[in-house]
DNA sequence: CTTTAATTTGAATGCGAATGCAGTTAAACT
DNA sequence: AGTTTAACTGCATTCGCATTCAAATTAAAG
């Protein structure tokens, strides 16, 4: 236990110290080999003794297959992704396998980090991050299976984790008229960002049906930062809107602090919120956003267990797994407030 | 490009087109090592045309180097986690290093952490993440070195990377004192938390100093929600506090969140607020915490510098590297504002 | 107490790349 | 041109473990 180990023991030290030859340590550290009880036991001890444990690196030589799960991320400071990232992460690990994290900042970053995953010889991928049809296409010919994580791609089938925000979005929309609310601002996320232009369809929708005009718009980034700076832009033209609808909770979070602090209204009496995602800080009193909550948990879920089903039997073919949003009230959007 | 590759090609695959050894493919894709030219070329252009990347998995395993730092972090809702692990991981990808990722939630799971970590033969540790003196000498004992990141052993040494929030601590707390704060709470961590132990002797220290009394104190558990709680708690018995400081800022941050939306009370009119750690929501208007930042950026430059060395030369000794956290104002102190 | 079947076990091989050593070629000196 | 030196290249081996195949042991059946 408290022994110095310079080299750290191998299969061949431990069947020296049991005796016997290395296949039966080996088949000691599997489950389905055929051993005898005898044997195992006496295997074991060695092994405790000598500390080993079998070696990963070589064990997914010889089976070309590692555990390792490349998981793709953005560094970004969005909430979102380090609660996506965890979740998935320990869901995979209670399926003994491990999580190779990858941050890429850009879409540029991507290609250096395939080859990266490729190298590694991950199992399979899982993108919490952008990742372009290009670039499936490329781990889909090196037999590497993926999963997108509220992402999918449009061109294509791909394995995908959705999440559905159109009935909790018009959910929203409804709660906003029934609120009294008429005059409609949208923070939107980047143009380029799939997610972003979905949701900014669904809203357009919305408020189509239920008869509310968005008299602006403004672009974000999804960071925080950027909420502010969109929602100046808002307000500086045009028909004043009584509630901004960010099609993500960080920007309107940003967007809350700076019409609080900056432009020195009441949220909601002078102007309302909403957001989309129901991430963690969302939640806190501070902003209490109405917003609409991704089951992040049943969503990392199935990405890990559609993953693992892949690794298992690549000949699957692709799977897109829709949840629906929640609609959560909070104080941001109360018109009742006023 | 387009070529779909049932198995990937190999090392001989490359050697075979390009009419040269293994060998001198091997050596095409290392730096210092010896090869003409003319036959780098050759290699090239025919590991680009089988799509040839080198299996990480079998030179780590020829190399006794795998490229893999576990990192061990809390998948807990403390922002300050997410922001430090995505620190460490781009700047270990700036040195060709990758992050194989190990959520802990409680101090029981790190021995089958470890084994999994033993197992993958990663070639350094950081902890980001509760670790004990027994799991450091285990490591130890491994020849595995590990940098803990803003933590430290007591009893002994260890490579860590530490923020000494001491100085700041006492400006903050001079800060109060000149802002005419009489009546100090103190928001705790748990009592088992190390940086919560340090941080609460710097505060008494300071308040003793600048003749300031602690009336009260609660603990949390370093999360947000924990802070509200506590907060009811401070304010349910004896003499009332103007301001309370918070071992940390999630903590921080739910006790605003409560003192407003719970009980009413304005920030900081009618009470202060003050946390340690300066993440990224801290310093979001709404809250506008008063805290003490820790340069995480250079923290994880240190800590992954200090790895790095290490796994360089094994024979290094144990280095812990003190920076300063930053004292930063926010409105949440502001007794100006009564 | 055989004979046959079922179960274990061990020897040998291979996963894919790095490297010491010996052999080869080219360059640099006399 | 002859010799020394430097720069490459390839052969063979190795990393640690899983697995095939045949040998050996054991159990079951006759």
């Amino acid at each position: 236990m408290s022994e110095k180990h310079k080299n750290r023991a191998t299969s061949y030290d431990v069947a020296k110290l049991a005796g016997v030859s290395q296949s039966t340590v080996s088949r000691c550290f599997q489950n389905g080999a055929p051993i005898s009880g005898k044997l195992k036991e006496k295997v074991e001890t060695a092994a405790r003794e000598l500390n080993y444990q079998p070696n990963a690196i070589a064990r997914g030589l010889i089976m070309q297959r590692t555990g390792l799960i490349g998981i793709m991320v953005s560094p970004s400071i969005n909430f979102y992704y380090p609660e996506a990232l965890f979740e998935v992460t320990e869901r995979l690990s209670a399926l003994n396998l491990r999580s190779l994290l990858f941050t890429a900042r850009q879409r540029e970053d991507l290609p250096v980090l395939l080859d990266q995953l490729w190298q590694y010889q991950v199992d399979g991928v899982i993108s919490i991050s952008f990742l372009e049809e290009d670039q499936y296409e490329w781990l889909n010919d090196r037999n590497i299976p993926v999963v997108m994580f509220n992402r999918f791609l449009t061109n294509r089938s791909s394995n995908s984790v959705w999440c559905d925000t159109e009935p909790a979005i018009n959910e929203l929309v409804a709660h906003l008229a029934g609120q009294g609310h008429e005059h409609v601002a949208v923070l939107a996320g980047p143009e380029t960002s799939m997610v972003n232009l979905i949701r900014m369809a669904n809203i357009e929708k919305a408020l189509k049906a239920h008869n509310l005009k968005m008299v602006n718009k403004a672009n974000g980034d999804f960071l925080h930062a950027s909420g502010g700076p969109a929602l100046r832009e808002i307000m500086a033209s045009g028909t004043k809107p009584s509630v901004v609808i960010s099609t993500n909770d960080m920007m309107a979070l940003g967007a809350i602090d700076e019409a609080r602090y900056g432009l020195n209204m009441s949220v909601p009496q002078d102007i309302a919120f909403t957001g989309i995602d129901g991430i963690n800080a969302a939640g806190f009193s501070s902003y209490d956003l109405t917003t609409i909550r991704q089951p992040i948990d049943r969503m990392a879920e199935a990405a890990v267990t559609m993953l693992a089903e892949r690794i298992e039997d690549p000949s699957l073919t692709d799977e897109k797994r829709t949840f629906s949003g929640t609609f959560i009230t909070g104080e941001s959007s109360m018109f009742s407030a006023r």
